[in-house]
DNA sequence: TTGTCATATAAACACAATTTGATTTGATTG
DNA sequence: CAATCAAATCAAATTGTGTTTATATGACAA
């Protein structure tokens, strides 16, 4: 039981749902984040390891970076992330994407392959 | 958002989703939930109304008495709910159960029908 | 190494949710 | 209509969560 109130503790937090919706985008790290959600560094960290405590993301490490995305490793929870991307509105996310759309630019820029 | 948050808090707390597994077995009216949760009449009372105000459940008044049921009108809900309803282990239930049983009986007792 | 950058952690605080005990409301029955 | 029962509401106490500020860790580059 306590495993299956940590999924939907998890998912009672407005900058918990927003960064589930960022990750549709693909797999961001922990300073991506907290310029795309423009919020604190530690702030961001929390909400990581909520997510992460209640098996809805996963973290890969890669030198300094840490990188975040989902966990879709169970149809549950993986349903739930889903559901959640779907019903949030575009709307809601609005000045995140538009940074985030920026961001995702500048990468592509310094890319070498 | 502040609605998908709202059906998320609800599912937030070990109470309500005992409630949630109770409901399973079909209506049950607030004194009867008292008795089979083993706890005071207030807190169920509060438990019922953050479970009602994220459209989870529905009510029915006849006389003194309000009873309380799922409300399958919205799939996304009745899917979360049967989620809870497979996820939480019989075991966790044994003494709610117990009592439930007793309570069926006696009620079916004082049958006319 | 020393310094810097990315992230995590900790302690203190602020805010929200839950529990409790007492009271109220509303319907029913004697 | 007075007494009773079911349920809801309230204020106070308690507990749980999220935020902030400051500091620690660990990787890397100079």
């Amino acid at each position: 039981m306590q495993e299956l109130l940590n999924i939907f503790k998890a998912l009672s937090d407005e900058t918990r749902l927003k960064m589930l919706k960022v990750f549709q985008k693909g797999e961001i790290c922990v300073c991506d984040l907290v310029s795309v959600l423009d919020t604190s560094q530690p702030k961001i960290s929390f909400h990581l390891n909520v997510l992460k405590e209640a098996g809805l993301i996963k973290d890969r490490k890669q030198g300094k970076w840490v990188h975040y995305s989902i966990n879709d490793s169970d149809m549950f929870r993986r349903f739930l992330v889903l559901s959640v991307m779907e019903k949030i509105p575009e709307a809601a996310m609005k000045d995140n994407y538009t940074r985030l759309s920026k961001m995702i630019n500048i990468k592509n820029k310094n890319r070498c392959v």
